[in-house]
DNA sequence: GTGTGCCGAACGATCGTTCGGTGGGTAGAG
DNA sequence: CTCTACCCACCGAACGATCGTTCGGCACAC
């Protein structure tokens, strides 16, 4: 099928020796085959990929693809690297540390919509490990950090009055981590924009689906 | 390791031959070997899961675990199969096919996170399939069917104005079922009762996580 | 004897990975 | 410039391991 090799941003840390290859063509960087095997798990898995599927899309035999990469786990590694850069770096912003729990939680909210929506296949992986090798339970790991710092949020928004009484802090975080998470599962960039998405979940996740003010039943 | 072979509910079809073998054991129906390898799909993946893996979990040898099932995809369409039933078990039930959408959907909701926790690896498995067999193309077939039929009842909601103003049905009705579907991911019958988990998801559902000013109940 | 539950052994296929070799291009010496 | 030695992206073939599955036979209850 298609070389899937267009447009590949080029952050590979340190570059490789430029001119060696042919002009026209640019290298395989790790970054680029991370892209290609990240998009091929998200759509078989990634048990069910092979590295011969994974060589295909890349253009080159299996063999050649072994002289870039050093294995199969790597790429996974890789991405799940990417996926986790994106969502520990929406902790560190500004917005998501300063300020009363509600609207950092929004801001949490929203923006691990736009990472979950730009950096889709990488984030996909990570919410489908299953902790077999211990690559995946490092992932894994890291993960559970994050949603524990979310998790703490809700808490202290419990805490302080601004939820409706009764919620379970630890069950709501989870409904809400999972929300977020689940659009995996659905969406596709070229049929709804990201700010409309961002917009609805944090909508639907805060306000619920019914109207505040309007009868529910 | 645990033989996990306690106390299944025998609704094997056909009842299989009795009394053939010691009177202590009870014979292995393919509904028991379907729950040992559910369980075991659930932990590790289906790929991940060798049927020597099953064997060892059901007690027997790979060959002899071969005697009674047909084979690997017979235990995930069997599996996947008691799901189906499951869900569309719940849209059969009268109170979500009469009166307005929003009990209706309701009760849905209610009711499907009830299947989701009772028929937990059934569900799980049904919920991570990614279409790489004919077997997995029908079961997401018909788990589109059940999210279709649930997202026509959503827009009915936000036609007869019972939404808030300005929400998008379609995404609604993605972002519910990820909200219900997500509890695969966290869900654990020990932990938390069945009765709080249908309490919380509803009102998080529709009320959301603040909420308005009333008291939701 | 007969049938059935169970088992060890092995099947072919496919997996991730390794290895030796090749061909075209570059860099350096003349 | 030419010649040469080298480098490296690339490849075909094969490795051992593991997969799902099959087969022939053993032991025991009827």
């Amino acid at each position: 099928m298609s070389a899937t090799r267009e447009a590949v941003t080029n952050q590979d840390g340190a570059a490789r020796r430029p001119g060696r290859r042919a002009a026209n063509a640019e290298p395989y960087t790790l970054a680029s085959l991370v892209e290609v095997a990240a998009h091929a798990f998200l759509e078989r898995g990634y048990d069910a990929t092979s590295m011969e599927d994974l060589s295909r899309a890349a253009g080159i035999t299996k063999s050649s693809f072994y002289h870039h990469v050093s294995g199969k786990e790597a790429l996974l590694r890789g991405a799940l690297d990417r996926a986790l850069d994106g969502l520990f770096g929406v902790l560190g912003e500004p917005d998501a540390l300063e300020g009363p729990p509600v609207p950092r939680l929004r801001h949490i909210v929203r923006r691990q919509v736009e990472v979950l929506a730009t950096e889709l296949p990488y984030v996909t992986l990570l919410l489908r490990l299953r902790g077999n090798t211990e690559t995946e339970r490092w992932a894994l790991g890291r993960r559970r950090e994050f949603d524990q710092a979310v998790a703490a949020l809700v808490r202290e928004a419990t805490e302080a009055g601004a939820t409706h009484p009764g919620v379970d802090p630890v069950i709501a975080a989870r409904l809400l981590s999972g929300t977020v998470n689940s659009l995996i599962e659905w969406y596709r960039p070229e049929r709804v924009a990201v700010a409309d998405l961002v917009d609805a979940v944090e909508r639907q996740v805060f306000e619920g689906l019914l109207g505040g003010l309007r009868p529910s039943r």
